[in-house]
DNA sequence: AATTATCGCAACTTCAAGTTGCGATATCGT
DNA sequence: ACGATATCGCAACTTGAAGTTGCGATAATT
């Protein structure tokens, strides 16, 4: 009995089943959505059982926040190619790579499937938009420096031109959705832009 | 000519019943989401009893459903203004007033908060969205014709071009939404078309 | 191998969802 | 206007999933 132990012995298991109920948690959220997601149906896909995830997180939502907040941190590389063309193509690709990938499918099932009423989310999902937004713009404006787009063009405006018809084919056309879209989605958007049509919304 | 008698008589007050049920099941869908939708709630802000909601529909899907139905027949007419630039203007702009008018904010709020699942849904979303592109491209073809586009556009990328910047910032990046935006998203596909960007999608 | 935190299990509680029988009421035909 | 009848309101009931608790079993650390 020491004054002061560090802590309790390392707790072991725990780790484990975090990860197990995470994953578990995304798996429920991308087949039956935010509305059917059962913290049981959850435990038993985690090979768990129902009191273990009780015991663990108070309900669905802080399990659900939980387990994607883990994977939210997704980062996505800005390009730098040293061309728009190629930087705009790189970077719808990886749009694409993301959103079709399992946690791209889980963040998206989890904004559209009701879970957007929880504050924690749709919070959530504006900021990661934001984020990636703001992180992609010296795409834009180094083309721009480098005369391959006209003076005044909007980063914030292209970028979302850019990633329009993706998400547009992704959540609303059930479209299929590849690199093909990707470049397509790039090809537009630079034609838009070359023409002038991405400046600065003022007005 | 009756081999039967339809039924007893005329129902009687049945209509204004359902009327006032199906209203407040969009209200409720809308501030709620589908995930928290309850019958009881429905029933409540419709001034009507629960009992008389479940003898009338299975189930909050059948009444969602149903509610939705009556209200997906929304029209929207097809410009033909004689210049693709306003045409595409006009169809730019419907598409923002019947997304933010009532019917379109409850629409929205079925497809994107869960009700998604429900397979009459995913296809009520799929067939109005393909039935609105088909109908719209008329205005494609009849552009092309007078030159005022490249021969080859295609039709229906050119719409989802035009549609795709609005869905983007209703849903995703939380944009406020209206004419100025819809402008934009014309300026912009008319651009893009105009420099041959949006041709046939064959490879 | 001993210790201790965590997990599995089953029984329990709680609460919303959905059901039923009966009396009240509004609509339609005459 | 008045009676016939289908529908509605109401309250009590049934059902089932969500969440809780106590105790024995299990797995990890020293």
């Amino acid at each position: 009995m020491q004054p002061e132990q560090p802590s309790a012995r390392t707790v072991g298991r725990g780790a484990k089943v975090r990860a197990a109920v995470h994953a578990a948690a995304l798996a429920e959220l991308v087949d039956k959505g935010y509305a059917a997601l059962s913290v049981e149906n959850v435990a038993l896909r985690a090979g768990v059982h129902k009191t273990t995830v009780y015991r663990r997180w108070k309900d669905r939502e802080s399990l659900l926040t939980d387990a994607l907040g883990e994977h939210l941190a997704m980062d996505i590389p800005v390009p730098d190619t040293g061309a728009v063309e190629t930087d705009l193509r790189a970077l719808a690709r990886s749009i694409v790579q993301t959103l079709t990938g399992p946690t791209g499918q889980a963040v998206l099932a989890a904004m559209f499937t009701g879970a957007a009423h929880l504050p924690e989310i749709a919070e959530a999902r504006r900021h990661v938009f934001d984020d990636r937004l703001t992180r992609a713009e010296p795409v834009v404006t180094r083309a721009v420096r480098r005369g391959e787009l006209p003076e005044g063009t909007d980063p914030a405006e292209l970028l979302k031109t850019l990633a329009a018809p993706i998400y547009l084919r992704l959540l609303i056309a059930a479209d299929p959705v590849d690199e093909t879209t990707a470049d397509r989605a790039a090809h537009i958007t630079l034609a838009a832009a070359r023409a002038g049509a991405l400046r600065a919304p003022a007005s």
